[in-house]
DNA sequence: TAATTTTGTACGTTATAGCGCACAAACCAA
DNA sequence: TTGGTTTGTGCGCTATAACGTACAAAATTA
């Protein structure tokens, strides 16, 4: 089926090998010291760092913790700019069971940029509004095509093609599209950056 | 010993089954559709959006790159909040005094989501090579209305109304408009924050 | 050199990730 | 209602992650 599933799949495991072995060597620390400080026992922090074993994301994480780094840390290439990522709308579109309206994650979310980009097909007479997000979240919307509203603080707010609105998604709100087109837009929804934890210099 | 272990390790799976189930229902994916981009069984999919499961880095890659996201999407905390502030493209479109082409600011440079968004109008025969921008910069171009070719890595790419790219800005890159219609283009540049990613082995 | 300590790896057992299959509830067509 | 399809979950089995222990080689002593 898909032959995506095998063609890199070691090559993660590979790369988390290599960088436990890093950290590991950094900080001078033996495979017993290691297993002291994350819990997760020397033997299969041998076997992760020769490849032979790929940890679960609860070990992971104990091994994350124990060396006070992100989770994502051990798995993101971190070297600066990775390759360009291109995307097609007609190719990721996709209808919501619960709903009826298109929508395609033109960029899912991603730490490095803290939002999620997506297009929204709202057919006619569509409407829908929304649960509140957690709090800090953002939302962008841009009409790309005809005419929505938006429900904004109680009030509805009419859009057409070329107009934006930027507004906190932290509160109800809604989209509904009262023409007989449908209506093409853009909703970007940013978060705000979490990582307010770990980094403690090792002094304990 | 290390009791932190055992503290949130059951956390950081309820994060990803969160995050599993919206990406899913997202997309309008049912278990079986699911288990047949990813190649992971819909048993194991279930189980892992219930919380019942720790899949490994290697099964987690392949979710990942069944839904074309990256692994830390998955990992990264759905994080932890104005006005609402509307815009209309054509009132702020503008034409710059050093280029052939009209530059609409739909949302300046906020430091809170840290990005700008630009609509950008590129006349036919329009073309343009910008210099590299600051380290860590990705610049987003979505194509509203006819096409455009981006210049990336060295390689001009033809885009399509609907077609994305997401590419790294702090190396040369430009934009150019070989049809003899307008393009119509989104274009938002992000800048990294301070925070950028941690992992600090002060050990060194 | 022979002892001791410290390193990483190999072995055997248990826990569980992961699979295929089958089932029950929900949905849809007739 | 009936029968067919699609949804998600439960069950048994296999593969393997994860543990504790034991072992061999290198390092540090005397």
């Amino acid at each position: 089926m898909n032959d995506t599933s095998e063609k890199e799949a070691p090559d993660v495991n590979r790369q988390l090998a290599q960088r436990l072995r890093d950290a590991r060597s950094e900080r001078g620390w033996s495979l017993d010291r290691t297993a002291q400080e994350t819990g997760v026992s020397k033997a299969m922090l041998g076997q992760i760092e020769r490849g032979k074993s790929s940890p679960t994301v609860a070990t992971l994480w104990k091994i994350a913790t124990g060396f006070r780094c992100s989770l994502s840390s051990f798995l993101a290439p971190p070297p600066a700019s990775g390759p360009a990522i291109f995307r097609n709308a007609d190719a990721v579109r996709a209808r919501p069971a619960s709903d009826p309206m298109l929508v395609a994650p033109l960029f899912p979310f991603e730490p490095r940029v803290g939002f999620e980009w997506l297009e929204l097909t709202l057919a006619p007479g569509y409407t829908r509004e929304s649960e509140p997000h957690a709090p800090g979240v953002v939302e962008h919307i841009v009409v790309i095509e005809n005419s929505m509203e938006v429900l904004i603080e109680g009030e509805w707010h009419r859009l057409q093609a070329g107009d934006a609105v930027r507004f906190a998604a932290d509160r109800p709100h809604g989209y509904r599209n009262s023409s007989d087109e449908p209506a093409l837009c853009h909703n970007l929804i940013h978060y705000p950056a979490m990582h307010g934890q770990d980094i403690s210099p090792a002094g304990a």
